[in-house]
DNA sequence: GCAATAGTGTCTGTAAGACAGTATATT
DNA sequence: AATATACTGTCTTACAGACACTATTGC
């Protein structure tokens, strides 16, 4: 009777989670010029893995990513973008290591072949107190460029979020959530060119922002030592909503 | 212990299909100017369902896809394409109608809430004789600007396909899966009019896909009537498979 | 010669991209 | 005065977009 603790092992869970899906989250996190994903590490296991978890059957998939995200973060209200899914036998085992990777046994329903959808997120890092569960060990920032050992196809779903948001960013306005309400001309500069990887001429950089309309100057300027003050600049929550829905072009 | 029969049902469904997650693949057809999307209505109900389906154990998504849209359409190495996930409880019920529309009863596994991935596929719809299955009571195509009343979400995961479509379209090639392999100009201006639905200048449109490196003249020619007789070109293998992996830009 | 469609070249205006020197604040 | 960074304007070039006439064929 091997199978019969199978059965209620996907009844037991199969009430709260979905079976056979997933999310898994690429959290991106901005601070200074340095680019960051928030990974998390299961006990018992020298991988790490993404920000993953299931869904629950009351909630819609964005709503599980906005959950999952926001319970590694403990920001609520992030900016989330569905990228796309991932799904082979070949992937197989869960997504959120929590419990597999904790050595539980192939009985366990999360050992099962599951499809993954992928979102990315983004916030600024200092915001963030990673936290982890029971079953995660360490949760902390990597930077993008020294990335440690991961799980099954993390990696691969890290370079197509990466991939989808350095496409997004030509499209859609970016820099809401990972800048300070007020910020300069230089600070959302660096953003661009730490995002893309790339550095940006400033003078046409600036031109070309400031003729999307998303962002706007004040009269205010940043006191930042021994230098010419900067101004300071906010975004125009109107514009910059309208392209978030309608898109935009920016040829940076 | 009306549990039970949805215990047997989970597993013996269980062991050949992933359970809460399907395939729906918007089949979008192209023949003469019109743009058709393959729609099939499953045995006692009026509304009609994309060409969905369920992922097998044994294969990945894409697989499925592909074998999912192989099956209504009969053809092989049809070009496919992932363009979003779709999930909530309020979508709620399967999205291969042939079993749950056709009357069965809430203890049916299908019924259960499931996460559909999108798919779109492109073909000459003149190709293909549209075949449903044991379940489907007709399989059609559908010109696109007169679509019946729809299944479920299926009317908002076309209108993702379409947009997802038409920007495709300003990046990547199209046309191969859609013309015959000689062609003329006139033919793949039409067929990029339809598509995006509006007009486009053809000189214009000549010059910037010559310019793409992805079609290139023959010395042959059409004869179509009492006309000046069209040259015949075809599409440029190396450059065509290039623009596809590498993408393109194509400001038509 | 008439009808119908194929095919093609030029001009203009805009904006992308390259480029560097001046202004300002602090010590 | 020296230093470090903010800030800005012009020129060139490429190409997007607008535009219309001629060529060819069959009837």
């Amino acid at each position: 009777m091997e199978n019969r603790n199978r059965f209620f092992d996907v009844v037991a869970k199969g009430h709260l989670y979905l079976q056979n899906v997933s999310i898994d989250n690429v959290v991106f996190g901005y601070h200074n010029k340095e680019l960051k994903i928030l990974l998390q590490r299961p006990q018992n296991n020298n991988k790490w893995a993404l920000a993953g978890g299931y869904i629950k059957r009351t909630e819609s998939i964005e709503d599980a990513a906005r959950r999952i995200a926001s319970e590694r973060t403990g920001l609520n209200g992030l900016f989330l973008k569905q990228f796309k899914a991932f799904g082979s036998p070949s992937r197989s085992g869960n997504i959120d290591p929590s419990l597999e990777l904790a050595g539980k046994t192939k009985e366990n329903w999360t050992l099962d072949y599951f499809v993954s959808i992928g979102f990315y997120t983004l916030t600024e890092f200092e915001r963030v107190k990673p936290s982890g569960d029971f079953y995660i060990e360490e949760c902390k920032w990597w930077d993008i460029h020294r990335l440690p050992a991961m799980v099954f196809d993390h990696q691969e779903i890290i370079e197509a979020a990466l991939k989808a948001l350095r496409l997004h960013i030509y499209h859609y306005p970016i820099g809401y959530e990972l800048l300070s309400e007020k910020f300069t001309i230089p600070e959302i500069h660096a953003l661009y060119e730490t995002i893309l990887g790339k550095s940006l001429d400033s003078r046409n950089f600036t031109k070309k922002l400031l003729a999307t309309g998303i962002i706007k100057k004040t009269s205010e300027r940043r006191n930042i030592g021994p230098h010419r003050s900067p101004y300071l600049y906010v975004f125009d929550t109107v514009n910059y909503k309208n392209a978030l829905n309608e898109g935009m072009a920016l040829f940076i």
